[in-house]
DNA sequence: CGTCAAGGTGTACCACAAGTACACCCCGGG
DNA sequence: CCCGGGGTGTACTTGTGGTACACCTTGACG
């Protein structure tokens, strides 16, 4: 098992999404980072502009309304995160899936204890918009349903047996993971949360194959 | 273990809210029927009162703000929801910590089958308030941190190992049924992370007592 | 009976934010 | 040259949270 003492801050495994450039790009950036701390209610079209420096003419020629700013910079930080979030994994555990679904943890602890954690804007942006044919919860759901999707298929890479039930349950554990550091106040949810892992992991994994060592 | 087949409707679990009287609590229930479906921000003050009929002016000689209004239905929503629940799962399963603990996973499997569900509104209104400090916030924090501690004082009661990280790890997984079903939109959830409660429960039971240790 | 307070109504109004209309600027490439 | 893409500024409309003020109804009680 990697250790990850080798990397000290979120920085390192996340990298930081690109600096905007023309105006929209700016307004995007600028929303996203206003977001992830407030809320998508809480942003206001006139804050937004002092904050960035744009007119108001040129927001709405980028934009049909707020609403659709809000579209952009949930899918825009959709993006940046995924590919963010498995390249830390891919860091900490290479190819195997089996120590993948632990490291995933482990990332997840990194960014907990992060100064500027926030919570999972997924979940956040699909309670602010319950109707689920509201286009920025379309975004969120689809994001989970598709990490669950990836959490199936480390599980059959992995060997795990029923897969699509451990899918399930570790994906449960992922969210509750997420749910308790934001709203429970708990950052150390991510460690205590791994150990469950590992139980329904021993369960789970049918050969006694000694071939990942673990520990 | 008790079979949940006696009880057909979410009702007969639950209980409804007792109906509103004077201004008020008209008001407030309007609210919470709204907020539930609809979120916090969607709430509009002249629609709330277009529906129930009262005065602008009696609004604010109830409440000092709209704000004041969503603070106030959280809170009475938190005080329904805590005694129905309860109430549901102690039918279920009588005074057996155990039983309880799975019989919570039942509960809720009736609550996301039934037709209206829309998710924890505690996590909705923690994701709406992000700040810390909001009164709305502060109600669903404190919500879900007492609801850890009863898990934690039926683990206690049921004599497992390690209460605490116990505690933890099923807060964890009902939170992230929580998540499955709103958001991923899988309403087998419950049935499906019950498994792993009992898995999380056998590895903690300690003494192979055959019968469950009854107080 | 008279009166006084609690709780309610209606209308007009202010402040602020989303969104629109219109006139204008600058600059690089056919 | 001039034309279109991208940018600016100002003034406006509209909707909603919140206030001010004048008024109505009911019931308890000296």
């Amino acid at each position: 098992m990697v250790t990850t003492s080798e990397y000290k801050t979120l920085q390192e495994l996340f990298g930081a999404p690109e600096p905007p450039k023309n105006g929209r790009e700016r307004l995007v950036h600028a929303a996203i980072e206003f977001i992830y701390v407030h809320g998508f209610q809480a942003l206001g079209v006139d804050q937004i502009l002092a904050r960035t420096g744009v007119s108001k003419t040129t927001f709405y020629k980028h934009f049909e309304s707020r609403d659709d700013l809000l579209i952009a910079a949930i899918q825009t930080r959709d993006q940046w995160e995924m590919t963010s979030f498995n390249a830390a994994v891919q860091k900490l555990a290479k190819d195997d899936p089996r120590a993948q679904l632990l490291a995933i943890f482990d990332v997840l602890d990194f960014w907990f204890n992060s100064p500027d954690y926030h919570g999972c804007q997924f979940i956040n942006a699909a309670s602010e918009f319950p109707n689920p044919h509201d286009p920025v919860h379309v975004v969120a759901a689809d994001r989970k349903r598709k990490s669950r999707d990836e959490f199936r298929n480390l599980a059959v890479a992995a060997g795990i047996v029923e897969p699509e039930t451990f899918a399930d349950q570790y994906t449960a554990l992922v969210e509750g993971t997420l749910v308790m550091r934001q709203i429970h106040g708990r950052n150390d949810a991510a460690k205590i949360i791994k150990s469950a892992v590992e139980t329904l992991l021993v369960q789970r994994l049918p050969p006694p194959s000694e071939s990942v060592a673990q520990r």
